[in-house]
DNA sequence: TACGCTTTGTTATAATATAACATATTAAAA
DNA sequence: TTTTAATATGTTATATTATAACAAAGCGTA
């Protein structure tokens, strides 16, 4: 039951279980409501699941939002390198998987030289389904 | 005194005079701590400032940090393009100002053909400062 | 067993941000 | 000039997000 280093503890599970499945980015607070029939009962029990699902790549939070999304990249495994693409009507976000941006980014050097060893990166417009509906 | 297009009222002058001055991100409770001498009693009064000069592209929101800071690029006059490297040692934020970057990120597209209108990138690592200390 | 480590449970509180409403200021419309 | 609309301000209260602090339980291992 105990965590190794792969494996989750109960509420980590939990806690990934309800975003997983979730179609949109979750609160910290609108997961703890959903999982208080798990008897998960109080913030900090879901803020440490979260933290260590962070730490673990299985999920990412998108600081825009304060909300917290599964990982679709199987190979997020250290959270590192995120990039988002985020609907400004609808609020959608999906992760971008893209070998060339990330290979772009990872090896980005600024003006002093700086390389950096991990990035976030959050984009915004609107979703093919809301430039439909608008145009 | 009222505003314009191009002109700040005098609330949003003061708050941007403050984290203007300030080497690091500001949060905006000190900010609100420091104007208080200056007649700003109240959060909303901040935030509302906050919220204008972010629009204005005087100022960024590093959301990482849920601190602000002054643009230091001229031309960021809407702010819908912003790239930061971030100490995660000191805290040090500095805002990359890198054509090629941002002409990268305006027109990347991902998959689906989508692009945006707007982005924001935060890269973390370690400042020259501390790179040379830790070594 | 006894020890150290991680996870959990729990209460309280800190930190960040907005709602809601009243008032004041200004610029332009009538 | 009066009226109106738009913007800015002040103010109180509250919502939302996140962490501190400490006690207890579970597990691996010496
Ligand atoms: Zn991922
Ligand atoms: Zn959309
Ligand atoms: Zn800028
Ligand atoms: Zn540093």
């Amino acid at each position: 039951m105990n965590q190794k280093i792969d494996f989750l503890s109960k509420n980590q599970q939990i806690v990934l279980e309800i975003i997983e499945k979730a179609k949109e980015p979750l609160k910290a607070y609108s997961i703890l409501f959903s999982v208080q029939k798990k008897g998960i009962k109080a913030p900090p029990q879901v803020y440490r699941a979260l933290d260590r699902l962070i730490k673990l790549g299985k999920i990412h939070k998108i600081e825009s939002k304060n909300a917290f999304v599964a990982c679709k990249n199987d190979n997020c495994t250290i959270s590192n390198a995120t990039a988002f693409s985020i609907c400004d009507n609808c609020e959608m976000v999906t992760e971008i998987s893209n070998p060339k941006l990330s290979k772009y980014l990872a090896n980005f050097e600024d003006e002093t030289g700086m390389r950096y060893n991990k990035y976030n990166l959050e984009f915004f417009g609107l979703c093919r389904k809301c430039k439909k509906n608008k145009s």
